[in-house]
DNA sequence: AATATTACTTTGACAGACATAGTTATATGC
DNA sequence: GCATATAACTATGTCTGTCAAAGTAATATT
């Protein structure tokens, strides 16, 4: 299994994927998990220290909140909700990271001179 | 000028930027810089200290060489020069950084749910 | 002479991602 | 019933890339 060897290229991406999966559903850590391996197509592994530290973070922030569910059997989960703050900044991410994306675009080319030889001048 | 505020969302693509740079001609340092303002029409700023680590980690990786150029008057100028090892280097940062704005653009979504008001499901 | 600009260098701090490990609970296999 | 696997969350510490701050040295400008 390949994935991609995440880090660098996606750093500063993870909080707006967790705010985006939050905003179709409350929903808990591991499913977090899950939910944006499946999204990715299995490309993509969000790892657990990454993905609780962001949650503390972002609830630091007032971006989401935490109740604990209420499983009658099962082990205790704990889900996170958006708030209007939550929902607010991920639109200013998902902004961000399109006008990122611009730019990288720019400066990485379009890889025209890539070919398959060499480039010509 | 705004700019933005750079690190987190371009991190790990400032190598390929560099390497990009210098497939189209040699080139030092201060100069790399402006090229990359230039290119970006000013909204990206490559900060000193971060250029000059990556030339010195690309360096040691055998990516570039550097050789001090001749000027017979004005300060000394050290120019930068690919090696194949960095052309085909970049290939792969590009070929990366088009999976891994795939996968981001996947997990951060379309912008559809952005709308104005707030998101009905 | 003072200031600005070019060009390169050094040092140290910071923050995000992750490896490693551990805890608690339920489910499954033998 | 005991071992193992899996779900779910937590804690600690490390690594790396980016950058702020500061400095050096030379030329150009006022």
């Amino acid at each position: 299994m390949e994935s991609l060897h995440n880090s660098d290229l996606v750093r500063g991406n993870i909080d707006a994927f967790i705010l985006r999966v939050l905003l179709d559903a409350d929903n808990y850590g591991y499913q977090i998990i899950k939910e944006l391996g499946i999204r990715s197509g299995g490309r993509f592994e969000l790892k657990e220290p990454t993905l609780y530290s962001s949650l503390r973070r972002l609830e630091q922030q007032g971006l989401i909140r935490s109740y604990w569910g209420q499983e009658t059997q099962g082990g205790r989960r704990k889900y996170y909700t958006l708030t209007p703050d939550g929902r607010e900044r991920f639109k200013v991410k998902w902004q961000e990271w399109q006008a990122a994306r611009a730019i990288i675009d720019v400066l990485i080319g379009d890889g025209k001179e890539l070919a398959s030889g060499d480039g010509q001048k």
